[in-house]
DNA sequence: TGTGTTTAGGTTATCGTTTACCCAACTAAA
DNA sequence: TTTAGTTGGGTAAACGATAACCTAAACACA
């Protein structure tokens, strides 16, 4: 049950009675072949079901017309669609787009990238954590073009596609505080995320300019529904509990949802919840989640033309491309029961 | 600004002072080497942090560690989980997995899949579409392992691992007519999808056997939930509407909740609301959502295995895994509000 | 007629790694 | 002491595709 081999420019060659470099011309478009041999070597290729060997095409410094992705997870929504965004992008311009998650181990993750790279694909869109600032001096000097989405470490002169994260925290924030709400409750996310870290220093420092600020309403999460869950667990067993949930993240807000459920309280009107990313089910389970909007589709579309640029020649350093985030009010928000002192 | 080339083979062992070949020996730990030469050729390699290039290591007939998956879509939960699944299940027995998804064109698809194949792949799960009978028995002869994840297509060779879906909507439909629902509505799932087709199977046979079969309860889906909401317009606005609506995935009976709501339906009291997943959302969405379980940890654990048994050695044809799917009865099935005639 | 240019296609070398094979030296058994 | 096996390491070849180079022939133009 010996598996065939696979059919290879030899194969292809050999039955259209030209050499292998004349088969490869003619499926590149290159070099000039006569009409008639064109069509012999298609022919020839069509019926052995000729593909090329990436590994091989590759390693002979060609293209594979594959990007590589490098995300945190894929069950939060919000990768899944940057994910989906950034493939579409790719599709369009005649490009495949391989997906990888990161493990938690941050010292395999870094040899994966380095495999990654030169491995297979074109070009790299990286969503790293904050803490990778040595590795991506070392990412710098590779050979294959890298664009890095949502990063929000120190010192790179790779290009930076991402989100807007502190203002719209602000604006949200801002929001809460207009309803008349004092105590404003703050689940943070995953430790090593730079949006994570944006958010919660939009938090602590408006909260500190109006004079709210306090150490105990603070949660740590990780952006799983979970940790929300658990978090406002912590937030209402409090002797005083805040009014107002800001989870930094949909699904956490989801979490707080359940929390609420659980001690019977009403939302909006026992506690208001926010959330962050405006993921397809915030506008879904009542009463609506008020949230902050990234606009994900045009993230990856910037991303992937920043990357395609570079893949074609034109390499950019110390760009920085931050797109506006968007308040998004809606029902889980309202004024507090108890009325302002 | 030239990019320094990658380190390679070469460089590792002209700083060791040894061969290329007794590097790529002690890399490997294959053959013999004392091991005075291998801490040598170790602390080479990681001053120049050396890491293999995946092209030529595949190229040459090597493994890369990477499994190959190719998934419809990412944004519907399902598959977002699947895909989690099996990259946890591959990291566990320390491969990485690679995630691509099908773009709408069966025939690039089919070439993207072939590339893959061979290109840098050790192995490849497949999500593939019903359709692609011929196109199958030639992937049996490659020399690629391939296991195919929710096949439901016609006879093939490659080893299958599926949820089981026939089953499991004939106890969801049973459970429902057990509350006394004679109208119940269908919404349908993507096109070519073997499961969609499964559960439309199971309807109509049921509802056939019922004496309860009416054509225009049915109306087509996609999975999505814009198709949910349009499904349950349709349906809702007939002159003697269904009292109950399953459609064929969550996400699609997220929309038919909104349709509900438009309408100012209560939900179970007008209307019941079945779907078909267990999303994680399911038990979230007030009053929670009566679905079908699959257990995908189990389905992603054992694909994986199927495969990892395939490369290292031990091919398996004709091989199929069925896993039972479960009823999960939450809030959003009742008895009808109307009595039983 | 001679010179330059374009067309058509073949030759050779190369990418980086690994497998197959070889040789030399040392050790253990007969 | 001879034989057989083990250890340590090197050489050559191969995987498949392609870029760079080369050879002819055909053609245009002076």
């Amino acid at each position: 049950m010996r598996r065939r081999a696979r059919t290879t420019l030899v194969d292809v060659a050999r039955l259209a009675g030209v050499s292998a470099v004349t088969v490869s011309k003619v499926l590149n478009g290159k070099g000039h072949i006569s009409q008639e041999t064109q069509e012999k070597v298609q022919r020839a290729a069509a019926l052995l079901g000729y593909v090329a060997n990436t590994a091989a095409r590759r390693l002979r410094g060609g293209a594979t017309r594959i990007l590589g992705m490098v995300v945190p997870e894929l069950v939060s929504p919000y990768f899944a669609e940057l994910a989906r965004a950034a493939a579409d992008a790719a599709g369009r311009c005649g490009y495949d787009l391989g997906l990888f998650t990161t493990s938690r181990d941050p010292q395999r993750e870094r040899e994966r990238i380095q495999s990654l790279l030169g491995g297979m694909a074109d070009g790299l869109l990286l969503v790293v954590p904050v803490g990778a600032g040595e590795f991506l001096s070392t990412l710098e000097q590779s050979q294959v073009p890298i664009v890095l989405i949502n990063y929000f470490g120190g010192a790179t002169h790779l290009p930076v596609v991402r989100g807007e994260n502190y203002e719209g925290t602000v604006a949200l924030l801002h929001h809460l505080l207009a309803l008349g709400h004092r105590r404003i409750g703050f689940i943070g996310g995953a430790e090593h995320s730079g949006q994570a870290k944006e958010r919660y220093r939009a938090y602590r420092e408006v909260m500190r300019a109006a004079g709210l600020w306090d150490e105990t309403l603070v949660q740590p999460g990780d952006f799983t529904r979970r940790k929300g869950l658990e978090g406002a667990r912590a937030l209402l067993g409090l002797p005083s509990p805040p009014t107002a949930i800001f989870a930094g993240s949909d699904l956490m807000a989801f979490g707080v949802m359940e929390a609420a459920q659980e001690r019977g309280l009403q939302v909006p009107a026992d506690l208001s919840i926010a959330g962050f990313d405006d993921s397809p089910l915030a506008g879904l389970i009542p009463p609506g989640l008020t949230t902050v909007a990234h606009p994900i589709a045009d993230i990856a579309e910037a991303s992937v033309r920043l990357l395609l640029e570079a893949i074609e020649g034109n390499p950019v350093r110390d760009q920085l491309l931050e797109f506006p985030s968007r308040l998004v009010v809606r029902g889980s928000t309202a004024p507090p029961k108890t009325p302002l002192p």
